[in-house]
DNA sequence: AACTTCTTTGAGACTCAATCTCAATAGAGG
DNA sequence: CCTCTATTGAGATTGAGTCTCAAAGAAGTT
């Protein structure tokens, strides 16, 4: 479906309006598979002639995470990165703490037993956040 | 070892001062086995009548982080807690979305599991976060 | 004990991501 | 093209955390 479309079914489910601005946020958001911030799509936008309010980016990006078109993540750093979600299969992150590359991660046995482990201890897990911070082997990496 | 020797002895390793406003902060941090913030601690601290500045409490909370009497922990909700180390094994958390309740767990399999995963993925870990959100199924929990 | 050196402290200013305010603007169904 | 609301933009505000700098105070030295 075409980008285009799927904002505007998303937004008219939730008897949202459709707006020039949410267009335009949620393009830029889909020009990139990079983990950007809400300061950098914003700036992103303005470069190209764009122009979309520091607030309503903010808002656009709270409702299409909301309605699950994109995936916020926290990496503990004091601001939001974004990331694109559709069509994308569940994974968690592994950054690099010299270069701070982002690379996506997946195992299912670690998918299961967590589940496991919090039915044990009287819990349903409604989502996870699971991260590795460490050292890439990349030549093209400082510290190497 | 006391909790007093135990700040000195740090302190003195590492060329810092010992003085009556990191043992205040210590102490309190010592007295409970709540996950706290920075503001409880400070909070806390005053209302038993010890007057020591905000900039203090969290310039020493920095400083016991990183001589590794205390771990922080960032939820995602913006500020960071803290919990006492001193001869607590590692654990991960789950998290209630309900009643906030904070419950640990430890799990051998996934933390040999993630360290071989990113083993394969060109990384050596330093550090790890997983967090599992959901809800408790305690009675005494709001939503039951 | 007094001296010296260098660290620490406190009060409040400041930062920075993110949110809020509110008047003006503009979707969208009739 | 009207009406009813939702949305927008500019700038103010929030809140956790950090910084500044003069004054206070550890701790080693004589």
């Amino acid at each position: 479906m075409h980008n285009t479309d799927k904002l505007k079914q998303i937004l008219h489910k939730k008897n949202l309006r459709y707006t020039q601005q949410r267009q335009e946020v949620w393009d830029e958001i889909c020009s990139t598979n990079e983990h950007r911030d809400a300061e950098d799509i914003y700036n992103s936008l303005r470069k190209r002639q764009t122009n979309v309010s520091r607030a309503t980016v903010y808002r656009t990006i709270d409702v299409i995470v909301k309605n699950n078109l994109v995936r916020r993540l926290d990496l503990g750093d004091g601001r939001s990165r974004f990331e694109n979600k559709m069509g994308i299969a569940h994974h968690d992150h592994i950054v690099c703490l010299d270069c701070r590359k982002i690379v996506e991660f997946m195992n299912e046995d670690i998918e299961e037993i967590q589940e496991q482990v919090a039915k044990e201890m009287g819990f349903e897990i409604v989502r996870h956040v699971h991260q590795l911070f460490g050292n890439c082997l990349d030549e093209k990496c400082p510290n190497k």
